[in-house]
DNA sequence: TATAATTATTTTGTACACTAATTAATAGGT
DNA sequence: ACCTATTAATTAGTGTACAAAATAATTATA
């Protein structure tokens, strides 16, 4: 049973970034630079530490996503002065509008997703998903 | 709603497979690998087509998983006569054992992730996980 | 029978996730 | 001031996902 539960969550998951992927090819930006450009554009001037910390992702991997969005110049990096470990990200002249554009595109990939969940299964699906959630953040927490 | 939900249901798959590699990380094989390696144990003989229509996985993937698990002599492929496109996979001695030693570690990974979920909460879950996942399969084969 | 179309699989190239190691800058303790 | 520890971020290396193209063998068709 949490096996299943286990297994299909990761084909939804898989399935899901597949459809946002083929929505976005045309846009020439991936789903993960995407969440990430969101972040920057919610909180201009934001480290890379502070992303991690919104973000469940690695900070190397986070370091490449920011690399490639810095060289499609969708984002600006600022070193500080006061701390010459730290750079400010800010978003770039026009990707604003990119993101905005972007919640189109998503709101029309998804709203079918939910053809035939009521509103209350919705609700309950997603109490039931954080719960599980934040049981496997304790068991990974746990030992390593 | 739905948006919390496609999210959500992504940081759960990630947790599950953080949790699962690091469990697995002391056997030398990574999931994705064991997940094929099952198939192969359950059934002798078959092809990477075979698999892949058991598995929602890409044949470039599956094409690398198969060559890194005969890399390291979990299975392997020889060519069938018949048709010399085919190659039929067996899984090779001794990673029988593997996945069933597996299967005991999966249920000490997963058995606390239903901590404080009812049988009927975990039903009503799958369920509506079904019914979304059908969705999201009708979308993505809907126009690509 | 030669050619075209199809099938099974691999290769190539890009992007990500994650670990471990490294670099560079800052902070703390004596 | 010196040394050590910590912090922010990058780099290197392995594995995975996926698209597109290549390869090789088989089947269908003219």
């Amino acid at each position: 049973m949490v096996k299943e539960m286990c297994y299909k969550l990761n084909k939804s998951s898989m399935l899901y970034k597949r459809l946002m992927s083929k929505h976005l090819e045309r846009l020439n930006i991936t789903y993960s630079q995407l969440m990430v450009l969101r972040v920057v554009n919610q909180e201009p001037g934001i480290t890379a530490k502070e992303i991690l910390m919104q973000m469940d992702t690695d900070k190397a991997t986070l370091s490449g996503v920011l690399a490639r969005l810095e060289k499609n110049s969708y984002i600006n990096r600022v070193k500080n002065i006061k701390d010459k470990r730290i750079q400010n990200i800010y978003i770039s002249k026009g990707s604003e509008k990119l993101c905005n554009e972007v919640s189109v595109i998503e709101k029309a990939c998804i709203s079918d997703l939910v053809d035939g969940i009521t509103m209350g299964e919705a609700e309950q699906f997603l109490n039931i998903l954080d719960r599980f959630i934040e049981n496997q953040v304790n068991k990974i927490e746990e030992k390593f």
